[in-house]
DNA sequence: TCACACAGTTAGGCAACCTAACTATCTGGA
DNA sequence: TCCAGATAGTTAGGTTGCCTAACTGTGTGA
């Protein structure tokens, strides 16, 4: 096995590990936010990506339609989200001014707590965190 | 509002999306192994850390008892890990050879399918991601 | 010795996933 | 024209991982 792989395999799971560490460390904060993560995320989506279809948001965070299909009616049933219909079988979704405000609220909340930690580290510290998470987007892209 | 928090606020959302993101990106490969993502945390943190109680395992892993005793139940139930009792009210929990084993297992079916994504990379690009990783179990270690 | 602290479990509930099966709609080719 | 098949989404039912509240049983110090 060449040494590479070895250090790879080491690299997955350190950041597995600290995938995992990091939600539980933020849930509390979204959850007082009033939204969970996976709403957030998906709000995310809708407020960067424009307005989608279900399906493509559902591919968009790499989840099957039933699951967004229900995050959706939630977020719609808190007036968070709305539907566009295209034809007589999809809509389009978009995020309305409620659900913006509530992201960036959530983002705030997501700040207070993580902020401090960040601010304990030196700045090049936290451009390499940066650069990590662009990267850890980008290779779990399912375009790319 | 000085610069540095705004950077931070930006790269705490970085970090939740890419956290998001890698954990819906292993969670098949975790399932195929036979065991969930948390489970195999908690077998991780029991191999490298030794065994202990319920209530430290829960602390260590940042959740609540009731939810440490189920998941502990479960592996029992496996064959993943023993009690040993310390007095009639607590026990030391450690990780069995199977569970050792089992985790050794995931951990290579992680590899097949993150290590493909690390090896598109530079080395240097890996480098960062491994510091990152180690970055964050630092700041969302709850000793420190 | 006994009241309180401590360790863990039980009960009940919710969010986020999944697969399988279904409904309804659209569309292209005979 | 029209219907077979593809497409979009929902419903039904199940699992995992997390929580709080309430409980049981055990240990301990004043």
């Amino acid at each position: 096995m060449p040494r590479s792989s070895m250090r790879n395999e080491q690299v997955a799971d350190q950041l597995h590990a600290a995938a995992i560490r990091l939600l539980r460390f933020l849930r509390k904060e979204d959850a007082a936010a009033g939204v969970t993560p996976a709403q957030l995320s998906a709000l995310s989506v809708l407020a960067f990506g424009g307005p989608q279809t279900l399906g493509a948001l559902a591919a968009a965070e790499q989840v099957k339609p039933p699951t967004m299909s229900q995050l959706v009616g939630t977020l719609e049933s808190l007036g968070l989200v709305c539907r566009k219909p295209l034809d007589r079988r999809s809509s389009q979704i978009a995020i309305t001014r409620r659900g913006r405000q509530l992201m960036e609220a959530g983002r705030k909340r997501r700040l207070a707590k993580l902020s401090r930690a960040l601010d304990a580290l030196p700045a090049d510290q936290i451009d390499k965190l940066a650069q990590a998470a662009g990267l850890i987007v980008a290779i779990t892209d399912p375009i790319s």
